[in-house]
DNA sequence: CCTGAAGACTTCAACACTAAAGTTCGAAGC
DNA sequence: GCTTCGAACTTTAGTGTTGAAGTCTTCAGG
């Protein structure tokens, strides 16, 4: 029996301090401070993704499912969007679009008609179902939020709210769209 | 014709303010401060995945086998790590697992072979061709990210960093894990 | 030994997404 | 009015991912 110490040294799931430092090891020229601030951020977004997911399963929905809801409202009344407009937002290709509202249409979340006074386009539609979950979930969402900010002052959260709006902004300057798929990890 | 200007809307995508006002007004009790920083960090963060998947379509790979030939670096030299242990690092099942490296070997990127010491296991190791890729991508990135970053001043940077790695401990202490997929978008 | 159980990876079926081709409708020219 | 073009959505084929079942290896008993 091997000894239990040296035999597999368990890799360990590194932390930010280990992954950083990992960094500055294998890649010399490495501004630390920028680094933080980029992995942090990537986790951070991440771990709340995933906290966002156990909320909508419980639900009875994913996600993907919520973007849509969001959409919708953020449309304000009557909370009609395009299939076409809904895929821009969301930034996913049509046809996955299409897909979509199938699986929401038979849910009950929204409706799909044609619009009769121009028949080529699609209206979708948030049904009373749908505005509540989003309600629900919405509830869920800002208690996680306001929990995970509850140690920032109000200070501190108008100083976080701007830097991150400024790298927003700049971001979205820097890099004109040119449409963005995603679904990709990190 | 119809007016330019009534007939159809064109339902213009929200901006972050936009966005938050239309949350306000479908939702009483919100803190606009709170959902600020929430919104922005996901956009930011989606922007700047959008971001690093150009850089890395410029070297001939996609983002998820960026993420891999990260896990190996951080991992230090040899650079081997488990299939097992990759997924667990990145959020994926071991079938994914599985597949991703199929393509990345046959790409050239790592090799992949039996534990001779322990052959249930199997070790994905990094190849040279795969650490250089990292490092192209790695210059890439930083180039990136400090140009992103140039506004803020040392003092901004250093409180962004703390304000973000504060968060993300208090969400890793809330959420303990618990396996976390997520290939979600936003 | 031989058996059973547990672990690590792979295979399989189902599902979601992308890119490209196809369909349908509306508007403009002739 | 017929045709052509473009716009909006859907369909199709291919890829990547999940969850579950399967395979192979190791280890512990009997």
């Amino acid at each position: 029996m091997p000894e239990p110490s040296d035999a597999a040294p368990a890799p360990a799931e590194p932390s930010l301090e280990e992954q950083i430092a990992a960094y500055q090891r294998e890649f010399q020229d490495l501004d630390p401070q920028v680094e933080q601030i980029v992995s942090a951020l990537q986790r951070l977004n991440r771990r709340m993704n995933v906290a966002y997911g156990r909320q909508t399963a419980t639900l009875g929905m994913s996600n993907a499912e919520w973007e849509v809801l969001k959409a919708l409202v953020v449309s304000g009344a009557p909370y009609q969007l395009g299939p076409g407009e809904l895929a821009k937002r969301l930034g996913l290709t049509p046809a996955a679009m299409t897909h979509r509202i199938d699986r929401m249409a038979s849910e009950g979340l929204v409706t799909r008609e044609r619009d009769e006074t121009n028949r080529v386009r699609v209206i979708v539609e948030l049904t009373h179902e749908g505005r509540e979950k989003w309600l629900e979930a919405m509830r869920m969402a800002t208690v996680f939020e306001e929990e995970l900010l509850q140690d920032l002052s109000g200070r501190e959260r108008q100083l976080l709210g701007e830097a991150l709006t400024h790298l927003l902004r700049r971001v979205e300057d820097t890099q004109p769209d040119a449409e963005g798929r995603l679904n990709d990890l990190n």
